[in-house]
DNA sequence: AAAACTTTCAACCGCGTTCAC
DNA sequence: GGTGAACGCGGTTGAAAGTTT
């Protein structure tokens, strides 16, 4: 990347960055190496001398970054598993842009990560519903649809490794809505043929993840802490009733989504909605739902 | 096959905060 | 308490890889 040094807010510039033998970009495998082997041996310390002292001509900064988000052996790499995007999802919705804070809940994985996943994943969904990423709509549509199906989906992929998945099964048994087979939707096509195909990481298991774990540590009732954030009466809640015999046409789908004013949009038919209500009276956006959702999961 | 377009993610930047003197 | 250096965080960029036309 070129750098503009003019740009430069002088007050603002380290001693390590006038140093115009500074290396940037790209780092190279003999790079790697002599950070690795000097942090093997010397320990982390302070990463202006650290550069320095191991021979790089790297800023601090750097050095930090390279082995915070790369070299660091515990960094987890390789796709984000459906309980990472959950814990993804609530943590957003109760801290915002706090990847930091965020990535604390999710062992191995680096803020940067996640704020890419967020970049790459999510905010583009919202672009593709047409709406902004931090619009009532676009939560809503996270809460009371993505999540409930993240849950479920989680739930039937490790519903044959009863340990590791108690504690998101129960935590799904807690607060998902009904979960029956809804006919007539205009969108069964779509989803259908996706519902097979969530991925779980094979590396992913109950004892190098604590993903699950940190829902209880840290109380996350995954619907009903946004609850207590969110200003809109919840109805999932105590709707518990997950019907694991119907659950498997539309896999998780809830036959009565039930909307922040607490109407229903769909009964069993699937035809009984709510009117004047902000998530109808637009085709497109539905259409562009199940699109997106699809795309959300897979992978 | 190749150009055009899209997606991903490593790396950088600026700025606020913390630390050390 | 003041000051400068270093750290850490969130936002942004752009090269490379992947996909579509």
């Amino acid at each position: 990347m070129d750098v503009n040094r003019e740009n430069y807010d002088s007050s603002s510039i380290n001693r390590e960055e006038e140093d115009f033998d500074i290396k940037r970009g790209p780092w190279t495998i003999d790079e790697d190496l002599l950070l690795v082997n000097y942090i093997a041996t010397h320990g982390e310390g302070r990463w202006s001398s650290l550069a320095r002292s191991a021979g790089l001509k790297r800023t601090g900064k750097s050095c930090r970054l390279r082995w915070l988000n790369y070299l660091r052996p515990d960094v987890r790499r390789g796709n984000i598993t459906l309980e990472e995007q959950l814990t993804i999802l609530q943590l957003h919705s109760q801290w915002g842009n706090r990847w930091s804070k965020i990535a604390q809940h999710l062992p191995g994985r680096t803020d940067n990560e996640i704020k890419n996943y967020w970049r790459t994943r999510v905010q583009k969904h919202a672009k593709q519903l047409g709406c902004e990423v931090n619009s009532k709509l676009f939560r809503d549509t996270m809460k009371y649809l993505w999540m409930p199906r993240l849950m479920e989906r989680i739930r039937s992929t490790t519903s044959c490794n009863t340990s590791t998945s108690t504690t998101i099964t129960n935590h799904v048994n807690d607060n998902l809505v009904n979960i029956t087979p809804r006919q007539g939707s205009h969108v069964s096509s779509s989803r259908s043929t996706n519902s097979s195909s969530a991925q779980v990481d094979p590396s992913y298991t109950s004892e190098n993840s604590s993903t699950a774990v940190s829902f209880d540590e840290h109380q996350l009732s995954p619907v009903s802490d946004m609850q207590e954030e969110s200003a809109v009466p919840l109805q999932l809640e105590n709707n518990v009733n997950i019907n694991t015999e119907t659950s498997t046409a539309y896999v998780g789908y809830p036959d009565c989504l039930t909307s922040p004013t607490g109407y229903s949009y769909f009964n069993q038919n699937g035809l009984e909605f709510e009117q004047n209500n902000m998530w109808l009276g637009n085709e497109d956006f539905w259409e562009n739902l199940w699109n997106v959702e699809n795309m959300l999961f897979s992978k």
